[in-house]
DNA sequence: TTGACGCTTTGGATCGTTCTAAAACGTGGG
DNA sequence: CCCACGTTTTAGAACGATCCAAAGCGTCAA
């Protein structure tokens, strides 16, 4: 009978060597699968591992080693579905690679996120990935986290000094292109008169969907009128209050690119109260597809961002910097997906 | 001027004290705010270790000083925006205390849930948060984190011995008193045909919830009809096509208390289908309170659940536990509360 | 002069693992 | 009998921090 395992304290390799007698080094290298020792002694520490219930110490190693096993995500708001999907395609990657998620969520505090990543960074992770909140500091952040520890910038861009950031890799939506296909949808059921509804100036993202819009109506040769382009804060109650906006000019529009299916979902209730009944009298797109969008009165045409394939893409982005630091930074747009649903219909008289 | 920060390496605690001709315990005080430490010194360390970039190793102090700064949290859907809501509250808590959340994420597996805690376990985790996969088992759990790191059972019960992990919190919602007030509810507006539609009878959480219907409706002195307890598939869908069992006993239900919201918007397309109004033809409740759910037509009487402040006390009990680990085990049953909206009618011919 | 006493500072061991170089051991050829 | 050789095993120094006991130092009373 070996000794018993010990009470107050974690079970050592110490431990595992003293109870079937040979020495520290050799556990180790039983631990680690070493083709060096010898049968015997493998089944003999295995049995004695198991006997004890050891449990490695993964922390001590990666001090000895000078390595690490985890990798830090920041995420600026995680209660958002799309974040927490992306969250969760993060995980299931990290975890199938041996890596653990080092989880921080900032609430859009720029403050916060300083703390957070600085918190973070104490615990060496061998990599970062950063979805900003609004408003934050190229500088600032590149001064919490360092210039050594890899750092992926997800969804937003980050003001200030560019040259502070430019070996960060990126991973972008393609949120140009998308609103460049609804727009491009609506003008193929025959809309002439389409407004872009919705989004904040500020957010880098809504300037890239406005761009495309603008690019389909001026490739198809349509006019926009200043009163199609309105502004307001991306949610359902905001976009039911701001929707009167879109018939205060000379022409109204028969159909609006939303910034995103929340807003679209808004402006389908100020249609309503308007007496126009959506994907009617009255054809809208929307942005995410978010759950809501395919079972909304009418089904919403949107734009699949997939956000789970995201979180998979931005890990396996960052583990592949992780192994190799050397190549230049890169940024990488993700395709975003046209989904045709009922919202989008045609023109009631066409023009 | 003294010596330049090391390249390759991250600078250590050795590099301070090099730099500024103190011993390593000196700028280790330092680090730690100790009042020991002369005013002067101070000032030159701390100049030091700015000058340099110092980064605080965690690891290697938890190391030396046998501690842990982290957490684990282990949720079985971090997609389901209540679980993301969860973690949102749970990591603003540990984040303020100076602990790092180590997220896992199971996807409802047993397998990878059994992966996940071993990997995480290998972190040496002060604690742990799980809200177990459907079908876990005590024994297993019990002996992949082992005897010795708390725990913390969040929302769902997990099979097998008792005995095996009878010294886990647990922290669970208040199933059955929900489902009793939206009943009582229910009996308050004038209704006294009330059905309990949805859910499967293999959750806990359904069995919980129809427990606090039936202990409603026989404190009124109502009697329920079998053909009034329907099962179905906890979402839209199967809620929209399981709807007409309801009505076809003898007698019609004027009132339903559902499973959860999804269902209760489900029975809501289901009514229209049958020509009934809901909010004025048939009264219904849910349970979650789901973004949905206040702006559904009509807007749907629910049970709040608040799930940022289960996460945030989830957090606190665990905490609790790490500081001190000698109290017996505690279940805590969190208040869920009754949102009255308008699908909620009182019947329309008083009985 | 001595020593007792605060106030600061420090060397060295230590946490649990890995790495390195070398030792132990059996074996077979010269 | 000795040594070279392949196979296993090992002692001891790392990794970067903290803890402990003790030491340096200036001051002041005896």
């Amino acid at each position: 009978m070996g000794n018993t395992p010990p009470v107050g304290r974690k079970v050592t390799l110490s431990d595992i060597a003293a109870g079937c007698d040979v020495s520290r080094a050799t556990v180790s290298l039983v631990l680690r699968g070493s083709p060096l020792v010898n049968k015997h002694t493998r089944a003999r520490v295995e049995e004695e591992l198991r006997r004890q219930g050891y449990v490695y110490n993964r922390a001590a190693a990666n001090l000895r080693r000078r390595t690490s096993s985890s990798i830090a995500l920041v995420l600026n708001d995680l209660a958002n579905p799309f974040f927490a999907e992306f969250a969760a395609g993060v995980d299931e990657v990290l975890g199938d690679t041996g890596y653990v998620t080092l989880l921080g969520s900032t609430g859009e505090s720029t403050e916060r996120e300083l703390a957070v990543l600085g918190s973070l960074m104490e615990h060496g992770p061998a990599g970062i990935i950063l979805s900003p909140a609004e408003g934050s500091d190229a500088q600032q952040i590149l001064s919490a986290v360092g210039g050594v520890t890899p750092l992926l910038l997800f969804n937003r861009e980050v003001s200030g000094d560019v040259a502070a950031c430019d070996h960060w890799d990126r991973l972008f939506l393609d949120n140009q292109r998308g609103a460049r296909l609804a727009t491009e949808h609506l003008i193929g059921q025959g809309h002439q008169h389409i407004a872009f509804y919705g989004g904040h100036l500020g957010s880098s993202s809504c300037r890239q969907r406005r761009a495309g819009y603008m690019e389909a109506m001026k490739a198809a040769g349509l006019t926009v009128e200043p009163s199609w382009m309105v502004e307001c804060i991306p949610n359902r109650l905001d976009a039911v209050a701001q929707s009167e906006q879109l018939f205060k000019g000379k022409t109204a529009p028969t159909a609006a690119v939303c910034y995103n299916d929340a807003v679209a979902l808004g402006l389908m209730l100020g249609l309503h109260q308007r007496g126009l009944q959506p994907g009617r009298d009255f054809a809208l797109t929307g942005f995410d597809d978010i759950a809501e969008a395919a079972v909304s009165a009418p089904p919403l045409t949107t734009l699949a961002v997939t956000p789970r394939d995201r979180g998979r893409q931005a890990a396996e982005l960052i583990l592949q910097r992780v192994k190799d630091p050397s190549p230049p930074p890169r940024q990488t747009i993700a395709p975003v997906q046209l989904l045709v649903r009922a919202s989008s219909c045609p023109p009631q008289e066409p023009a």
